[in-house]
DNA sequence: ATGGCCGCTATGAGCGGA
């Protein structure tokens, strides 16, 4: 079984590329974030035509988040369940064979020291209150995290400290991590210089100052049939591209 | 020191992204 996660920053504007990636890649599960797109307007049909179920919860010019699934799904919750913690459509929670997916577009922080720098960090507090019931369970969560977990996630040295790759989110994330749940890329891939998103800015792909801060962690029920997890830096070639590449993890489910 | 690019909006400049 293969489970994907790809920032597209736009669905609308990645329509065509995403369409050409399932049908060269044919992952099971797809987890989209920044789809920028209310509900009522999200564009299913491109991909029902291909085999894909779509499990959607957005909003207009803003976030938003997407599951595409071969096989139907058991939506768990859209959001958090939480008013106060849903306006901003950033979490979509699936169950397909077996296994449950979390799919998350963490806020972006903006700059340290600012309201949406907190917000990031209560938002990340948020999130391990809302996985620790699941965490028993098969389990994987994916998503825009927007932090490189350490000093091998960003070209530059100069990165650390800054926004996401701060202290204090690094500890949000790790409280993440110690639920537990295990980062399923270094599982196989212990060495610095492979990222998931590069700025539009200053050519910063062709010159490779990218960062790794998309992420698919993998609860210790699921950790055993955790097989690869790789990312695919094919799409950032393309003409007017995300600024996000996939992620792709590959777990042995019995029956799939 | 600043902004550099991109997508969005009851657009045409400003905001958010990371």
């Amino acid at each position: 079984m293969l489970i994907a996660t790809w920032n597209v920053n736009s669905i609308r504007s990645r329509l065509d590329q995403v369409q050409a990636w399932l049908t060269q890649q044919q992952p099971d599960v797809l987890c989209l974030q920044e789809t920028k797109v209310a509900d009522a307007e999200f564009p299913q049909a491109p991909f029902q035509a291909l085999g894909y179920h779509c499990i959607f919860y957005g909003q207009k010019s803003y976030n938003g988040v997407a599951i595409l699934s071969r096989d139907p799904v058991t939506v768990v919750s859209y959001g958090f369940g939480d008013p106060q913690w849903d306006e901003q459509k950033r979490l979509v929670h699936v169950q397909t064979q077996g296994l449950h997916i979390v799919n998350v577009y963490v806020p972006n922080g903006s700059d340290l020291n600012t309201d949406k720098y907190h917000y990031k960090l209560a938002w990340l507090t948020r999130l391990h209150y809302y996985l620790k019931p699941w965490v028993g369970e098969p389990l994987v969560v994916g998503g825009d995290f927007n932090i490189a977990p350490d000093d091998r996630d960003y070209y530059d040295p100069e990165c650390a400290g800054g926004i996401m790759a701060s202290e204090p989110e690094r500890q949000a994330l790790q409280k993440l991590l110690d639920l537990p749940l295990v980062d399923a890329f270094r599982q196989f891939t212990p060495d610095p210089g492979h990222y998931s998103w590069w700025d539009y800015r200053q050519g910063s792909f062709r010159r490779n100052r990218g960062w790794r801060i998309d992420h698919l962690y993998v609860s210790p029920a699921a950790q055993p049939q955790i097989r690869r997890c790789w990312i695919d830096p094919a799409p950032r070639r393309l003409e007017k591209p995300s600024d996000h590449t996939p992620v792709i993890l590959e777990i042995e489910i019995p029956n799939s």
